[in-house]
DNA sequence: TACTTTTTTATTGTTTTACAATAAATTTTT
DNA sequence: AAAAATTTATTGTAAAACAATAAAAAAGTA
């Protein structure tokens, strides 16, 4: 996968964290969460509507495509 | 909804037709008309990379937040 | 106009996954 | 240490992606 998500980034530059921001876009922590954490396959539109509202952000401020070279010598990043 | 699709956007300017876009995306031709149109009500993130890896160019290229006003006025957008 | 290609729409079925709800563990802050 | 915030995990349900297929509609070409 190359899709990353900068969630944490943006959720820093307004100063949110995941218990305000979960009670706006109406989501729970737990799944906000996973979001967050790249842990997420998939994306309703209506939820990323509602975080971009939440944020004032596009989509492209928490989607990002990054082509997957290997560089996964470092640690480990996507464990089972 | 506020999460606009500009696939064919992209796509025009890449000069990629669904037939041929569909294919390097390992996604069917109607599938992918359904996200072209905007009828998808959620993306997953392998098919978002797929197509930015085809198309080459990011989430926020095809993915757009407009807050929603009421523009209704002119034709109908989303119809049942 | 007929023929071809592309695109759209529809239908059915399977599999995946979002998300809720909940709880516990972990980390961070005070 | 205590409190607050975050992460991780589990179970269940509803929603939706996507495959496969087919057919209608639109666009392009001879």
């Amino acid at each position: 996968m190359a899709i990353i998500i900068n969630l944490d980034v943006m959720m820093a530059k307004r100063k949110k964290g995941l218990t305000e921001l979960a009670g706006e876009v109406d989501i729970t922590l737990a799944n906000l969460s996973i979001l967050k954490n790249n842990k997420a396959k998939a994306i309703r539109l209506g939820t990323l509507n509602a975080i971009c509202k939440a944020l004032d952000c596009q989509p492209g401020d928490i989607l990002q495509y990054v082509e997957d070279e290997e560089e996964t010598t470092e640690k480990e990043d996507g464990k089972k």
